[in-house]
DNA sequence: TAGCTGAGTTCGAAAATCGAACGCAAGGGA
DNA sequence: TCCCTTGCGTTCGATTTTCGAACTCAGCTA
């Protein structure tokens, strides 16, 4: 049962770990949500080795992450990366991340960057919450029910 | 600037991504919330090869989001794994990467496991909201501010 | 005394990653 | 026309990780 088995195990929280757990993917992902849409540009901010980003570029667009979109710049025509709705939705795990590191690694000096909401300035997070009656869950809240 | 670079970078959304973003830790993290506490367990479970799982094992207590408990079993003191409080944590980021799951790559089948709030039972979603107005967020309502 | 168990450690083989060079197609300039 | 540049990969030999099987070790147990 090597790794990639838990991609294919019929577990929504095991596909999407195997399949995010891969090196290089999340960051990839971080860079994605920061404006990146480039070859060039992923392999220049994030210095991965171009064959590993060739990798995990086509394993997102394989998973429908990602789609090649047409551009053009300098009368040529190119391709850009971009993120498709099921990536896009990809956005609260990101702001989880975000939001521990916030409490848990922040650095002594200023964030590299500050998010807000468009509409108020009001800042982010990421959090848990009841379906039914909207409460805000920890893991002690949650009752794990097999199978 | 090798991967390890961004676990030390002062972006608090890239430390996360390179802790979590090693092979193994996630899936690992999962097992860990779904109970699993002794090495034994979880290379019987994850089929992880043991001279791996000790690595991560130790990154995780490193970084503080595991801790060593000892036990008594057979009358003998053994160790084992625990969250810590920062570890708990990372609850919202494990519960973001199933909500996902659940909505992008479920399975035709039944469920591995179910969740539900111990006080209502009403079902388990992430999300990103405001920390001003409380509205629900994606990455179109977010604004980016460098610096 | 010998065997069992949990928790690792060690080590040679296999796989993943790295970095530097190469390939290639489509302009642009001389 | 010929050569140069750009963006986007591919290839390849060297280095790192991971794998899997065997080994270690301490403390019971028979």
């Amino acid at each position: 049962m090597p790794y990639s088995s838990f991609a294919s195990m019929p577990c929504t929280l095991s596909r999407p770990a195997a399949l995010l757990g891969e090196r290089w993917t999340l960051l990839l992902l971080r860079q994605i949500f920061l404006g990146t849409r480039r070859f060039e540009d992923f392999q220049a901010t994030m210095d991965i080795s171009r064959s590993v980003l060739t990798d995990r570029l086509n394993v997102l667009l394989q998973e429908n992450v990602l789609k090649r979109v047409p551009y053009h710049e300098d009368g040529r025509t190119r391709h850009e990366y971009r993120l498709t709705e099921k990536g896009r939705d990809l956005y609260p795990v990101l702001m989880a991340l975000r939001t521990w590191g916030e409490k848990w690694m922040a650095p002594d000096e200023e964030e590299s960057f500050h998010l807000h909401h468009r509409d108020c300035g009001g800042g982010v997070r990421a959090k848990v919450e009841c379906t039914e009656c909207a409460a805000e869950l920890t893991a002690r809240d949650v009752q794990v029910a097999k199978q």
